[in-house]
DNA sequence: CGGGCACTTGATAGTAATCAAGTCCGGTGG
DNA sequence: CCACCGGACTTGATTACTATCAAGTGCCCG
């Protein structure tokens, strides 16, 4: 029988996900066993719906690998983007006593990787370990100033100042350094873009455009972007 | 030497004003005697600042009476209004541990009463009482839930529909059954609504009148309006 | 009765939504 | 390897909405 240098086991995999998460950044390994027994994963496809407006979520849901959109439909019918989540994001916490329906859609936009905890587990887990709620409402907070400095540019009324807030978003998120700025890897298209910021898709395009002629930024086919002057998207 | 039947002595006004607020609502009075202790009590005048953005806030802020509203200010100088709160709520729970800058201002809109309580304390309260953490993660829950409105509402572009919202958000907050209808007692001048929805004065002015002449709602002075169409205004 | 402030109303101009072609690109099949 | 097809993106023209500027009105308070 051979000793393997890393467990493969259900539980110490588990584990594994736990320890990667910010609000479980605090426990220590035995703790962590603990947590990673209550845990129980699946897999999404791209474009696969992991909760859908109206259901009624019974998990708190960490993602472990892979990227999801959460958005609402308008009564338009577009559907308006509020979050992007990748690795080490959870969502789910909302209703964590109550048995409300979901107020939004949440959709994997790659092959996603999500670790559940069931609301009653987690429940008696913030009891046990009040450590895991300070995290939540740190995290809660800063998601809170990311949609209050939405709200402020939606209200100031320039599409531009948008535009540049989600560039630098993506920036901070996605980017790379390069010789001559920041890469940028696009998670989106022009239309999710739009469904972001809450514009038009063409809008997108032409806002863009002006800021390559500006000399702000480089597109590199469609998918990507590069930013030549940072500067001048914070204005 | 006369026995009172309420006491009066500061700690039990501090209890009182513990009790009545949501987040301390599962604790036994033997704790909020305790929470009590922690408390110190402060007054502002009409228009008077609470917080300035840029401060560091060192405590938790709940308020015993009154009315203030949380703002920014956006590039142009204009005030963008994110919150109203009142007897109940509370605020500054952003930055717990870091010590962060305020990302918005706080301003009595009338004579209000406040319950501080310093962070450290709070954080202690917290790891002892991990009930008031799930209270908190709840209350925070749903104001995302108002801001994620908020933001649909904005990205949908339609003025109107801003207005809608936030006429049966007062109704909900300030509204009184009437023969006719609904009674809301405006708690912000045109402007401070214009600020709230992210437009302009003079715009709030033509679409409140134009939702007077299709019979949706009566004008009563400037700072009272009769809801005659609930159904109307929720589409 | 008069002054000031909040609100209303009107006219104009600017911005983005919408409708409508057209272009570019990746993938597929011959 | 090339030609074709479809989807995503860009560009153009028109329309609709609302910000802005500018009077004008009504109301509260001294």
């Amino acid at each position: 029988m051979k000793e393997k240098s890393v467990c493969n086991c259900g539980s110490c995999q588990n584990q594994l996900c736990a320890r990667r998460v910010p609000i479980f950044s605090g426990l220590d390994p035995a703790e962590l066993s603990r947590m990673a027994a209550l845990i129980t994963k699946k897999r999404y496809e791209k474009n696969e719906l992991i909760i859908m407006e109206g259901s009624i979520p019974e998990s708190l849901i960490i993602i472990e690998k892979g990227q999801v959109k959460v958005f609402r439909y308008t009564h338009e019918g577009k559907e308006q983007i509020l979050y992007i989540f990748s690795e080490g994001d959870f969502f789910g916490e909302k209703n964590l006593l109550k048995r409300h329906e979901a107020t939004y859609n949440v959709e994997a936009m790659e092959a996603t990787h999500i670790c559940m905890i069931n609301k009653k587990d987690f429940q008696k887990l913030l009891i046990e370990y009040p450590e895991i709620g300070i995290k939540i409402i740190e995290e809660l907070g800063s998601r809170m100033d990311k949609l209050e400095s939405s709200i402020q540019s939606m209200g100031t009324k320039s599409i531009e100042s948008r535009i540049n807030g989600i560039l630098l978003d993506f920036a901070a998120k996605y980017g790379r350094k390069h010789t001559k700025g920041v890469l940028v890897e696009l998670p989106l298209s022009r239309e999710g873009i739009a469904n972001y910021i809450g514009t038009a898709r063409e809008t997108v395009s032409r806002k863009l455009g002006v800021l390559q002629d500006e000399g702000v930024i480089e597109m590199i086919g469609n998918k990507k972007i590069l930013i030549l002057n940072m500067r001048a998207l914070e204005e």
